[in-house]
DNA sequence: GTCTATATACGGATAGAC
DNA sequence: GTCTATCCGTATATAGAC
């Protein structure tokens, strides 16, 4: 989780525990289900120091759904932003960018997912303030392709259901996709791998052929 | 909902009406997440003849539960078992039948995907013993077109998630993709229409680009 | 079958000692 | 900052009249 620093996550203080766990368990099962005794449990704390931390169980949720919300939309940030690169190349570096983080954040997109659509007006002003910030470039850049002869029309919207349908839904999918191919864990996450390179070469078929 | 029947449904015995107001806020918003009070409401009904009818809160969400399980899963049945169709020719007929089902159902996916994330036992079985039951046999026929020299490997558990992923996809994202594209709700579903000619072609272009 | 009234349990939150 | 004990609203479920 804290893979970046270099001393390993034991030494965290109680607040962070709080977090950690809420963020954990929101995150697996949503706010309803998850009851504030479980997060006390998971973090190893006593359940009023919750309450002592972080106001109430709302509050709580609210930072957790934030950064969620944030990790998600942000994949496409930073690097992803140089527009020095053609369109083709930034697929590539998102498709890439996006299933490492998918790999280390599995439950991510089904969170968010659902938090969108029970909960679309805290999200909306989110989704505008960060203009999901790579995004609109690419569908620009998407556009102006369309003018040139290379690829033919394709809708933007299309366009991303295409790219985030191909990336994200594997692992929004995968108890359903395991079950029913028989491949186990391992086995899941070296094809999820294999996807960095293919995706990109898929995405470009999908242009050339309408 | 119940178009095949002849008559309207405002005729629904007092079980159906909490059944089908029991539906609706479930896939919704999921089990935690509803008060047996909001269902009575919703069926306009008296909050004790909820657990009158359905012993109780649980026994009526496990009902709920499997018929939408079923109906996710049981796309695939039926026509597409035939099996005197090309795999190309079930791609299509699976696809426009799918998103057909999608778009009376929006909410049933992302229902249907966290359930089996949360609740894998209880599925497992049902996976089994339904066996998702054309899939199995169009993976099969994939197989073999994988032998013969017109389209490359793909390995199913690629095929299956793009296929899926291409179809379903849009649907559980439906409200992100919306927000970022600016796509209002008649065009978004006036393009879903259009995938049903688009994905058929695009896989294709897939399967032959490895 | 349908209603009102109520028992009972559970979960979020706080008071107050240490 | 951390603990124990407890309060109190809320939600499920049932008893019992009609």
């Amino acid at each position: 989780m804290n893979q970046p620093t270099g001393q390993e996550d034991k030494v965290l203080s109680t607040e962070e525990k709080i977090k950690e766990a809420a963020r954990k368990l929101f995150t697996q099962k949503g706010f309803a289900a998850v009851r504030t005794r479980d997060i006390a449990d998971e973090a190893g704390i006593n359940l009023a120091l919750l309450n002592y931390y972080f106001r109430s169980k709302q509050k709580l949720f609210d930072i957790i759904m934030l950064e969620n919300f944030r990790k998600f939309l942000h994949i496409v940030s930073g690097r992803v932003l140089d527009d020095s690169l053609t369109l083709e190349e930034k697929i590539a570096l998102l498709v890439d960018i996006e299933i490492d983080m998918l790999t280390q954040n599995p439950d991510l997109p089904l969170f968010v997912l659902n938090e969108i659509r029970v909960n679309p007006n805290k999200i909306a002003m989110e989704m505008h303030s960060g203009d999901v910030p790579g995004v609109s470039r690419l569908l620009a850049q998407l556009i102006s392709a369309n003018g040139s002869g290379e690829a033919p029309q394709m809708q933007p919207l299309h366009f991303l259901a295409n790219l985030i349908g191909l990336t994200v839904f594997p692992f929004v999918g995968r108890p359903m996709l395991q079950k029913i191919t028989g491949v186990d864990e391992d086995a899941f996450y070296k094809m999820m791998q294999e996807r960095k390179k293919l995706i990109p070469i898929w995405i470009k078929a999908i242009l050339n052929c309408s």
